[in-house]
DNA sequence: GTACCTACCTAACGTTTGTTAGGTTGGCGG
DNA sequence: CCGCCAACCTAACAAACGTTAGGTAGGTAC
């Protein structure tokens, strides 16, 4: 049911979602969706949470398996991969964060804000130790660099396209720190 | 009336926004507005082909007063200005159709992306321009890293802080073409 | 003055929405 | 076998939506 919810909000977002087609979609009635949430909006906030759970959860896997990783570029580079990881390869929940985030009411918003907070944290860390040389109050504004290309991704990128999505993380990590020159060099890496 | 429309689209995106709302906001009732348009769709249609119009025209400009520059640097530099431009300085029409667009039903994107193809051309033409030993198939995936860029600085971008959009157009460029390490050449520049 | 047009209003329509009260079912614990 | 509880259903509610038919005010043209 929550995948279902996480499905039409990424295609449809969050107001022209409604709570009947999600209980078509897994064959009940709308009305039986209260037995389990309180509410729309309660439903469309545990959807959110898990969206950057799965997120955050990516993220520690790879801080401890690059736990004694030398290449700080190699180590960034594995994050990135687990981001679009959890955009792609964990169900919809990112993904709808990501899409339809900006599209719910400003009470469910305010809710799932420290959570959002909290990952962002973990970036501007792991972006401190990566690029120890630039400017702390550069720091915030690379890393929204950095998410935009990772997360305007979802509006193209096609996983069964020629383009894997270990290729796709070496693109924007090279592309990231050394700009769009460096991808000539980078050409058979898929 | 498009004005408001616009704002709204961008506060609350397209199935929130209603009819009455966008009336009360301009002070007249919502019947009325089918005196000017045939249906909400018809004028939703009408704002995101001007956010378009917003985009290209701001992209033509550049086009001419740039036309005897040998830096090809300082002409990518003065379109992302442009595109940044049209996103925070001309009205809420492009902004509401870069958040927007997305979580409108799909007959209206079809009436709208044959304009959004264009201006893409466009881009790509650039670009092939500015970075002619770039790999031509990598060339979109590079104009998306860009547009990534480039259209997320709303969810965060603040007009009246610290950074000017002259900086954040430089920060932008600089970026995306010799990576996150040349930015510490550039503190100067606001 | 009459005709006409644009711009608005009122009042309602059918539909859909989130939500709720009360009823039914099936399986598990004792 | 009985009681219970979770999971579902039916049927309806008020509110809000896009939309429409018909009416009104004010200006312009002749």
């Amino acid at each position: 049911m929550l995948d279902a919810a996480a499905e039409r909000l990424v295609a449809q977002g969050y107001t022209a979602t409604t709570l009947r087609e999600i209980a078509a979609d897994i064959g009940i009635k709308a009305g039986s969706i209260y037995h389990h949430f309180e509410s729309k909006e309660d439903l469309f906030i545990e959807v959110f949470s898990r969206g950057i759970e799965v997120m955050v959860d990516a993220f520690g896997d790879v801080d401890t398996a690059m736990n004694g990783c030398d290449r700080e570029s190699d180590r960034l580079k594995a994050h990135v991969r687990a981001h679009l990881g959890a955009l792609f390869e964990h169900g919809s929940f990112t993904a709808a964060h990501v899409t339809a985030f900006f599209t719910a009411p400003e009470e469910l918003r305010s809710a799932i804000v420290p959570l959002r907070d909290d990952y962002e944290h973990r970036w501007n860390a792991l972006l401190a130790d990566v690029l120890p040389e630039l400017d702390s109050a550069r720091l915030p504004i690379a890393r929204l660099f950095l998410f935009g290309a990772m997360n305007t991704t979802i509006e193209w990128f096609d996983l069964s396209g020629d383009l894997s999505l270990d290729g796709l993380a070496n693109l924007i990590t090279v592309q990231f720190l050394e700009g769009v020159d460096a991808l000539n060099l980078q050409r058979s890496t898929r």
